[in-house]
DNA sequence: GGGTTTCTTGAGCGATCACTCAAGTATATA
DNA sequence: TATATACTTGAGTGATCGCTCAAGAAACCC
């Protein structure tokens, strides 16, 4: 008896995402939305419920992509080269809304007004951090570090050289890829 | 023949710019600023010009605020101990409107809509950027630290550890005090 | 005090915001 | 083919956005 939706619901979501990623919570539209995701407002909105809905499941989407990237690093490469490699993966992508993280620009922008996308962004860094953290005490585990570390602690290091690389790699004029080979290179010398 | 303004326009401003890189660009209302300034529309207008126009002159005294702080720092231990003291000194403010950078909240929320101030907050980071290479060479001549190092280099990557712990600070449940004070040891073994 | 000039006031402007809903259209089953 | 069940459409909702401007109040000169 049921029509089918015309759209592909995952395509949507990662436009959504990419949208949102490159032009933030109020610096998109609904307007924009629709250009993007070719919906009117009323297939929108039986569809996502919301633009709060929408953003949700659209940063939800963002951290996991990024989990799973880091994930297939260390499968593919180990801990070590995982971590060596991921900072010039998160920036180098050319076709990428933005190279600044989804997830910081959304904590800086909604946590002044105590915004609940933000505390949500806020507990997919802390993800993050904790997956970091599991490779470090991995690396320990295997001797490929000094035992002498907290993995706690080289997480957090680790998480906010990352957020200021990909904060100077929105910047013009910026070598961020020098950057990235520093933080990399900062790993040998655990 | 004139009648004097009712407010200091230095402390407009400067609450201005407090609202400002608390709550951002799109973030800030109208509405919100009338009630901080004390000022109706019409002075608001006639002091200012736009909501834009105030934005500009937040951000030039913010960048203004954070370069004197450093050179004071300078003045009174040098430019070692500067750089070591800064990173802690930029996020232990407990009354500061916010942890994180304003130039690079408003880098990140309008640099994709090719924003002007997007572009003038850019121009700051570059010049704070240039303040730090000055200290790095300086310190080379001094023997202070190594020959072999690019200062340009060495400041691009201090600011960029700047922003990202900056960042890190403003997330709830991290430790930011600590990372501030790896940057700071991180200077020592140059 | 009268006259001039500047600052302050606040109702209200058009534009845009996120969002709704009744009507129309397409696809399924019977 | 008839009917039921989604899905799509787009004009239109009230609220809020940044901003204007005519009128009134206050401070200066003579």
């Amino acid at each position: 008896m049921p029509r089918k939706p015309n759209h592909d619901r995952n395509e949507l979501i990662a436009r959504a995402r990419d949208l949102f990623w490159r032009q933030g919570w109020a610096g998109t539209s609904l307007k924009d939305l629709e250009a993007v995701l070719k919906m009117k407002p009323g297939s929108f909105y039986a569809a996502f419920g919301s633009k709060e809905a929408l953003f949700e499941i659209a940063l939800d989407k963002y951290a996991e992509g990024g989990a799973e990237r880091l994930a297939e690093l260390v499968q593919a490469h180990g801990p070590m080269e995982a971590l060596k490699r991921y900072p010039e993966l998160a920036i180098c992508r050319e076709d990428a809304p933005a190279k600044a993280c989804m997830l910081s620009k959304t904590l800086l922008e909604l946590q002044a007004h105590g915004h609940p996308l933000a505390k949500r962004a806020s507990a997919h860094l802390m993800g993050m951090e904790e997956q970091f953290a599991a490779l470090f005490a991995q690396m320990q585990r295997d001797g490929q570090i000094a035992a002498d570390h907290d993995p706690k602690s080289l997480a957090r290091r680790y998480q906010s050289d990352l957020l200021g690389l990909r904060v100077s790699a929105e910047r013009e004029g910026i070598d961020a890829h020098a950057i990235a080979r520093e933080i990399a290179e900062g790993l040998t010398r655990l």
